[in-house]
RNA sequence: UGACCCAUGGUGUAAUGGUAGCACUCCGGUUUUUGGUAUCGUCAGUCAAGGUUCGAGUCCUUGUGGGUCAACCA
């Protein structure tokens, strides 16, 4: 087997370099750190490939901590979905763990802290504190209570701790330096009182650990060796850095805080708080609205986790902004889905047709391919009669040549069936077309082996017999937005650009064999797109979601 | 008016001082019982100016543009 040589992305560029000087295999060691307050998405998959990916490549233990540091927002029911998110996209964690897990391990560190001058309480207002804290260009100055001795502090944490300050009241701050050019090195917040009941220590605890303050100790407990954040979080590697400082054994190993670009998409938008507000305004059905860019969202629109790890892998890393191009997204699912989704019939604008020269009693099972890209997927049978349901869009009574379709005495395939000739139509009082004649040829049935079933024409049509055909609803989905980054316009908001037609539902016509579909399973339809069953379906209502439409390079030069 | 990060076709990425490549998109040809797929092809790029070097997308300087940082959020 040729070794074919694979471009390192800077992460693997960063930890190759950590393996030449000296770093062995064995200590490699990853994580991904959710924090249990909303649903997963897209962005995360970038950052859960990233992570899961680098310890398939050096087999080294990736785990999952939840960062459940502020009661106020986290819920076990986030913990839950990310769990299923994550082995549904097809990872396997080696260790659970949650922050939370470090509570009284954080805290004997933050009473040494004190201990050793490195920390005090503060009991000012977090208005006087943020005034103190300077700006980015200018110094900030030092707290009053800065200088408060250690048995103070010691006793003030105490009483944090023991529930008997108010929330609000009292800080435990870092002593660093107020005039640092690093705004997070300005004596930062480690700890604050929230009397909150938490998802897993309950009212154990009445005071909680900041972000920084817990991470980077995370980290090192949980001997991480490379901690893979986004960009945003450059700033506080200082931070991270110092933390660590307090409490590292050289004998261990040092975690390493790397930074890496979110994944944005074209279309769509991506932060959590942008979601919430499209879910509380029922701007979208919930968290798993097809629409949606969440994990959730795309598995239910009929996205498989095969083809958001190749998106992740295709899509890259790296530290420059980037909007990607949804199109990307939608060729992964489409290249996927090709080679393994049933082809089926199915009429989503009906116009009915009728073959004049077809017994009217007689009905027939024709024998059609399950998936042309793949052999062994086998042939189910359709049921074929006198009359049948083509789409609108499939006729036109004069044809130019270009029309490849059905036209008044031009010949068509019926998939898997007959040639047919249009012969004429029947027209309402308005002129509209209600109805379309046409004859079949007795002898071009599919794959009788014929000459006329040999005969090359034009088009080919799908179709539904509808004696046999089964009623649907079809949801049509489009992108939830009609600018590429709808939340990047200056003085507008994100919501002012959403897609009126992102969401079509249409009443259609399927062939009968999808009466035993199962929810969330993928399927052709043919010539049209890809679809899936939503969660929605019961036995007597069967609803699918488009998940994608087929490349159309018709509708493109003819529209 | 600070510090830090970033800058390669329309988009996303690669080139580790030595031929600017790959994928998506767009456009066109061939094949096709899906106007799908497959396949072939076209268009298209190193932010700018200096410098170092035999040689610079890559190193240095300056500029320009974009981003991040001042929650008792993560």
């Amino acid at each position: 087997m040729s070794e074919e040589k694979k471009s390192l992305n800077f992460i693997e560029q960063i930890i190759e370099d950590d393996l030449a000087n000296g770093l062995t295999k064995d200590k490699l060691r990853f994580r991904f750190p959710p924090e249990p307050n909303g649903y997963l998405h897209i962005g995360h998959a970038a950052s859960i490939c990233l992570n899961f990916g680098l310890g398939l490549r050096y087999n080294a233990p990736v785990n999952l901590r939840f960062d459940d540091t502020n009661p106020a927002k986290e819920e076990q029911e986030y913990v839950d979905s990310i769990k299923y998110d994550v082995q549904w996209l097809g990872f396997k964690w080696d260790k659970e763990l949650y922050s939370s897990d470090y509570f009284q391990q954080l805290y004997d560190w933050a009473v040494q802290m004190i201990k050793d001058n490195k920390a005090y309480v503060d009991n000012q207002s977090s208005e006087q504190m943020a005034l103190q804290k300077g700006t980015p260009t200018e110094p900030g100055t030092d707290s009053p209570n800065r200088n408060s001795t250690v048995e103070e502090n010691l006793a003030l944490f105490a009483k944090m701790k023991n529930c008997e300050l108010e929330e609000g009241s009292h800080v435990l701050r870092a002593k660093i330096d107020m005039k640092h050019v690093n705004m997070h090195m300005r004596d930062p917040i480690m700890y604050r009182i929230l009397k909150r009941h938490h998802h897993r220590t309950g009212n154990d605890w009445c005071i909680y650990p900041m972000y920084d303050w817990t991470h980077g100790e995370s980290d090192y407990l949980e001997q991480i060796s490379h901690s893979i954040c986004t960009l945003e979080f450059k700033s506080h590697r200082d931070l991270y850095d110092w933390y660590v400082d307090q409490v590292y054994d050289f004998s261990k190993l040092r975690p390493k805080q790397r930074e890496f670009a979110r994944r944005n998409l074209s279309y769509t938008v991506m932060s959590k708080r942008k979601l919430l507000q499209l879910v509380e305004e029922k701007i979208v059905s919930g968290w798993d609205d097809p629409r949606m860019p969440t994990i959730s969202g795309l598995r239910r629109r009929g996205y498989t986790p095969e083809s958001i790890r190749t998106f992740s892998e295709t899509a890259g890393i790296s530290k420059r902004d980037n909007v990607t191009d949804v199109a990307l997204l939608e060729y992964c699912i489409k290249d996927d889905l090709n080679k393994t989704a049933p082809r089926v019939m199915a009429v989503l604008n009906p116009i009915k047709l009728v073959i004049t020269n077809y017994p009217e009693d007689k009905e027939e099972w024709l024998t059609a391919e399950n998936n042309q890209e793949d052999e062994s997927a086998g042939s189910r049978k359709v049921p074929f009669s006198r009359e049948i349901y083509i789409e609108k869009e499939d006729f036109k009574e004069e044809a130019n040549k270009k029309f490849f379709r059905l036209s008044i005495g031009k010949e068509v395939r019926l998939k898997n069936a007959y040639i047919i000739k249009g012969e004429s139509v029947v027209k309402d009082e308005n002129g509209e077309i209600t109805e379309i004649h046409c004859t079949y040829d007795t002898d071009s049935l599919s794959g009788s082996g014929t000459e006329a079933s040999q005969r090359k024409v034009k088009g080919t049509l799908h179709w539904v017999s509808i004696k046999h055909a089964v009623k649907a609803e079809v949801r049509l989905y489009d992108r939830l937005f009609t600018e590429e980054a709808p939340d990047s316009q200056k003085d507008k908001d994100f919501k002012d650009f959403l897609n009126p037609d992102s969401l079509k539902i249409i009443a259609a016509f399927v062939e009968p064999s999808l009466k035993e579909a199962n929810i969330l399973d993928r399927f052709q339809f043919q010539r049209l797109g890809y679809f899936c069953v939503d969660k929605d379906t019961t036995k007597t209502h069967l609803v699918f979601n488009r998940t994608v439409p087929l490349r159309d390079s018709w509708t493109k030069m003819s529209g």
